[in-house]
DNA sequence: CCGATAGCTTGATCTGCATCAAATTGCTCC
DNA sequence: GGAGCAATTTGATGCAGATCAAGCTATCGG
C-alpha cells in the first residue's frame, strides 16, 4: 500500500482524529485487492469479516428479493462499507458489486472492533460515523416515501451540483440504470422524468446534464435541509451535522 | 424515578453490559417526565439536547414535507429514540409526538457523550445499538423498495405474529391510520389490502387479527431473514444478529 | 338512549409508475 | 468504418395505489 494510501484512508472521517497507536491497531491485517469491474465483492447473508474501505472505483450496494434486485446506493472513494455489519459481526444485509475496476483496502472486522475497544475516542469516531449513516437512511427513506420520482431526480440534481459546485452544468457519476434503481424507479421513467424536467430548463446530453434554471427546478424540487444534506439551511446552528456521511455517496465526490 | 424503572432502563441493550460507574455518569442528570397523548415532544430541525428512553406508552416519529406527513417509526416501551442525533449533537430529522399517556426519561446529551468518553465498553454499546438502527432502516429501504403494499402488510402481520408468538391471532397496536402509513401506504388502501388477504386465510376484527392459514400467508408474504428479523434463518450462523434493533417497534413488544 | 364525532370501510375515478415492445443511440471490438 | 451489442429513449397499454366522496360503525358525553 502506497503512503499516499494510508493517507488517504487517514482522512476518512472514521479514522481523523485517531492515536496513532490505534489507527495502527485498527488497520492491524488490513491489504490491499484490486477488483475487475462487476465482481461480487459480498453477497447479502455472507457473514462479514472485513470492513472495506474504497480507494478507488465504484462500488454498488443492492438487495435482491423475490427475483427482483435495487440498488441502495453507490459508493465513490474514499469510503467506507459495511462497518455496521462489521460493529455487530454479523451477516451483510446487503450486496455489494464493483461497477469500475476497484482498489479496496480490507480490514479485518476483529482488529476494528480490538482499536474500539482499546480507545474509546476511536469507539466515538465508529459511532458517529454509524450515526451518519443512520441519519443519511432517514433522509433517503423521508425522500422516498414524501416525494414522487420526478421530484427525487430533481433534487438529486440539485445534491449533484451543489457537491460539485458546478455552475449550471452537472456530470452524472452512473450509468442511467443505476441511477434509475438508486432513485427507486424503472430507467423508462428516469428518461421520462428527465424529459419532464425540460419545463424547468433541464437538458440532458448523455451524462452532461444542464441546468438551465436553478430557481426553476428548485421550485419545483423544494429541496428541505432536513432530506437534502446539502440544502441550504436557516440559521447556522447545527454545523455539526456536515458531519453526516450522505449515504447515495454525493458528498464523497471530492475530498472534505 | 422508581426502582423498578431503573432495572428497566438497565435491561435496554444499550446499558445491558455497562459499568455501575458509567451508568450514573450516562444518566447524570436525567429526569422522568410523564406526558399527555398527543404532545411534540421534539420537531424535525429542532436541536436534540437529550436522549429520550421511553418507559411507558408509545411515541411515533415522524416526517414532513410539502405539507406531507409520514409515519417512519412507532416506538413502544423500553426503547431509546434520537440516539443518532445525540451522538452527533445534531438536530432532528424526525419529529416526535406521543400517541398515548407516556412516561419518559430524558437524559441530557452531554452526559451520554461524556459517557462514552470515559468507557470504550459504553461507546462501543452505543456503536451496536446505532449499527442494529442502520440496519433496522436499511431493512425498512428493501421491504419499501422491493414489495407492493399488500405484499408488506402480509409480512408486518408475520412480524407481529412472530413477535407475540401468538398462535394465529394477533393484536394490532396503533390506530390503522397510523399504521398505513408506517407501511407506506394510505388507509383507505391498508383496508383493501386487508380484505385482499381474505384470500389467505385473514380476517379482522377491529384491531384483532386472525391468521386463518399461516403457510398460505407466507406463501405470499415470503419474508426473509435479509428484511423481516423475525423470519427464520437458514443455518444458526450469527446469532449476533437478534442483537439488531428493529426501529418499527416489534421486537420490543416483550422485555428480551 | 341519542346525537356527535372520529375512525374505518367501500365505491368510483384518476394518476403515476411499471411493463411490454420497438426504435434509436452510442460504444466496443474487430 | 461497420457489425454487434448494450444502453437509452419513445410509444402503447395496464395496474397499483392515490384521491375524492359517501356510507358505516364505534365510542363518548350528554
Amino acid at each position: 500500500m502506497r503512503a499516499s494510501d494510508i493517507e488517504r484512508v487517514k482522512g476518512l472521517p472514521l479514522f481523523a482524529d485517531v492515536a496513532p497507536d490505534t489507527f495502527r491497531v485498527a488497520t492491524a491485517g488490513g491489504h490491499l485487492q484490486r477488483f475487475p469491474a462487476g465482481t461480487m465483492l459480498l453477497l447479502e447473508g455472507d457473514p462479514v469479516d472485513f470492513l472495506y474501505v474504497l480507494l478507488d472505483g465504484q462500488v454498488e450496494l443492492h438487495g435482491t428479493w423475490n427475483d427482483h434486485e435495487i440498488v441502495l446506493a453507490i459508493l465513490r472513494p474514499v469510503s467506507t462499507f459495511i462497518l455496521a455489519a462489521v460493529v455487530l459481526d454479523a451477516a451483510a444485509l446487503m450486496s455489494a458489486r464493483t461497477l469500475e475496476r476497484c482498489e479496496i483496502l480490507m480490514i479485518p472486522g476483529d482488529a476494528i472492533r480490538t482499536a474500539m475497544r482499546l480507545d474509546s475516542h476511536f469507539a466515538m469516531a465508529v459511532s458517529r460515523d454509524l450515526a451518519g449513516c443512520y441519519r443519511g437512511l432517514v433522509r433517503n427513506t423521508k425522500n422516498l416515501k414524501l416525494r414522487n420520482s420526478t421530484e427525487r431526480l430533481a433534487n438529486y440534481l440539485l445534491a449533484l451540483r451543489a457537491a460539485d459546485n458546478s455552475g449550471g452544468v452537472v456530470r452524472l457519476h452512473h450509468e442511467k440504470r443505476v441511477l434509475a434503481s438508486l432513485l427507486g424507479m424503472t430507467p423508462e421513467n428516469l428518461s421520462r422524468s428527465f424529459a419532464a424536467l425540460q419545463k424547468y430548463g433541464v437538458s440532458v446530453n448523455g451524462a452532461v446534464v444542464t441546468l438551465g434554471s436553478v430557481a426553476a427546478l428548485e421550485n419545483l424540487a423544494k429541496p428541505d435541509p432536513l432530506i437534502d444534506n446539502h440544502a441550504p439551511r436557516g440559521g447556522d446552528i447545527v454545523a455539526d451535522a456536515d458531519a453526516e456521511v450522505w449515504l447515495s455517496d454525493l458528498t464523497r465526490a471530492k475530498p472534505r
